[in-house]
DNA sequence: TTCCTGATTGTTACG
DNA sequence: CGTAACAATCAGGAA
């Protein structure tokens, strides 16, 4: 057990709590653009709005499911996180290539125009399927 | 009818 | 180092 538990982000962004901007239907220009991968949190959230769901039929709304999912995910262990941390690690690996392939496209995209079966070679191969998620720390 | 907001935490990226 | 914003969701409120 840690004693001091991580506060060090703080919460010192309770501004945001103000609908920050994040318009529901405004939508990227670009296709590619790659979205933030589900944090551990959002992963479990997947999973408690469908239980939320049947627990709570009547639905109140995603405001509902957010306290009680976050008031759940704050009661829960680390070790009870790390399914949905080790889940949110592998998107975020996912989430690094694409902004790769993002950067890259527009790399090649906004600059030139030269290229063809070279560029095979410079781009980034994405054929790097190894274990991937495999991580497991025996106790 | 159609669009937007709300609420949760985490993660990521820039100055 | 710290801040700023955005990731999903689902139904209701507003124009």
């Amino acid at each position: 057990m840690k004693g001091g538990e991580t506060k060090a982000q703080a919460k010192g962004t309770d501004d945001r709590l103000k609908t920050r901007g994040k318009k529901a239907g405004k939508k990227t220009k670009d296709p590619n653009k790659p979205k933030r991968p589900p944090s551990a949190f959002f992963v479990f959230l997947d999973g408690f709005r469908r239980e939320f769901n049947e627990a709570n039929p009547n639905n109140k709304s995603v405001g509902a499911v957010g306290k009680a999912a976050g008031a759940k995910w704050k009661s829960m262990s680390d070790e009870e996180k790390a399914p949905y941390v080790a889940t949110a690690e592998s998107k975020k690996s996912e989430y690094v290539k694409t902004m790769q392939k993002y950067n890259m496209k527009l790399a090649n995209g906004t600059n030139t125009g030269d290229d063809d079966s070279d560029k095979s070679k410079s781009e980034v191969n994405d054929e790097e399927e190894g274990g991937s998620a495999e991580e497991e720390d025996d106790d």
